[in-house]
DNA sequence: CAGTGGTCTAGACCACTGG
DNA sequence: CAGTGGTCTAGACCACTGC
């Protein structure tokens, strides 16, 4: 088969610790392959991947192989099963999904009801990037980052003010013009003109009172406590890809998080 | 079978509206019939469940059915599987989930360096149901429910104040005594001395100043900002059990969230 | 109607656990 | 060693989609 069951790797050097037997599945080193192929872009976001029969037949192992690497890769929301139709490459772009990494719900509930965001863009430029966002990054002090600072409305409320910060080098050119006119999520212009996919998330949420310059830019009342997300976002092989950070105002707004 | 394939329930007085077919694959219904076990008590929290052989001849379908349905529980975290040994009512006493629905962390990011929390229970007892809490609880208001308010403190440092309501019939008895003095988390008490096991949860977050008593109960310095965090628990069949109120200090520590 | 993903089965074998 | 969950296969059939 194109994938082969490997035995332990009988490592003539002994290896010093973490001699895991390192046994992996064949539906494992299948999801692997199909990964693979996704990252070096083989289908593009919103497209089909072959289906099942046409992988099995590729990889030599039996559909049901197939159907557990891909179960995996549709529940960590890589690719997105359609009953009849075929799997398709997950995308940011799809009006279902849209505000996929947005916890900030409306406290009626009903997100739909307030019609969609308004976006201002206040800047957008390459600058180079200090210790703290170079960490997040994993880049070096002082490497080019684009830095972008907008303002999200929702019904006309100013209600989330964001700086974000991306790799100047897969970024480049990208543009105030550009965000402003983009019909649909930033995440989905990121698919489209840089070819980077956001895959995951991981968020770090606070309280805090916001400077002068943040309240007057939310048009806040004084001394209004906002919720403070640190969010970075990583694309294929956790590879961090965006560091965010947003200011919610939570009076009208709260941000909805289910445990289980 | 046991489980029976049903055939479209050929209503012969018409639904006005949701027509749906409602097929409903054999493994769903399997898992419905674990999920009644599970319910009525018939196996323990941390316990181990019929293994797959013997729930697939009980049920008279295949081992694989049986995994299926099993595969979704445990997803759902109603169940662990261990490999080798069976699978394992879930449970909220084991020493490597405590803690299962607390999303804040020390800002190091290691939550064991800071040893265990400290509990002080400030109060505890049966009051009645304000509108906001009945409705929460889907109670009436003025029905009887239980009202606990206590403080956590990590390294020594008063960190969470938490306010939390039990309904009434189900928590009749429940004492500060028995909470200060029981180990490991409050979720694992309500299993053993009530019965009542905490499946999943929604929380509401948002960022508020606390009140002079609040801060004064956290031992805070003035003016600090906090997260509100109001949490609804749910038992089996998405019946609420818990409405709990935290404000927490994020000023050492963060909320948590990853997103996929 | 053909093609897709979704279900179900039966059987073989593997990896892990504990006595 | 027996018993458990985990993997893999091959084949049949079902439900859904679009032409």
């Amino acid at each position: 088969m194109a994938a082969q069951q490997m035995p332990p790797p009988a490592e003539s050097a002994p290896l010093p610790e973490a001699a895991t037997p390192a046994f992996s599945p064949l539906y494992q080193q299948i999801k692997g392959l199909i990964l693979q192929s996704l990252e070096a872009g083989e289908w593009k976001p919103g497209e089909a991947i072959p289906s099942e029969m046409e992988l099995a037949a590729r990889f030599r192992v039996s559909q049901g192989t197939v159907r557990k690497a891909i179960d995996e890769l549709a529940a960590e929301n890589l690719v997105v099963r359609r009953q009849g139709k075929g799997t398709f490459v997950a995308t940011h772009a799809e009006h279902h999904v849209r505000y996929r990494f947005l916890k900030l719900m409306p406290d009626s509930g009903d997100r739909d009801a307030e019609g969609p965001a308004s976006r201002t863009i206040l800047e957008c430029k390459r600058v180079r990037a200090s210790a703290e966002i170079a960490r997040g990054l994993q880049l070096r002090t002082g490497d080019a980052v684009m830095q972008v600072r907008r303002i999200l409305a929702f019904g006309g409320v100013a209600t989330i003010l964001e700086d974000f910060w991306l790799p100047g080098n897969t970024f480049k050119g990208l543009t105030a013009e550009q965000m402003a006119n983009f019909q649909g999520p930033t995440y989905a212009l990121f698919e489209l003109e840089f070819g980077v996919r956001m895959v995951r998330a991981e968020e770090k949420i606070r309280a805090v009172m916001p400077d002068e310059q943040q309240a007057q830019l939310l048009q806040l009342p004084p001394h209004m406590p906002l919720l403070s997300v640190e969010r970075l976002s990583y694309t294929y092989n956790d590879v961090p890809m965006e560091l965010r950070r947003g200011l919610y105002r939570t009076d009208t707004h709260h941000y909805r998080n289910d445990l289980s």
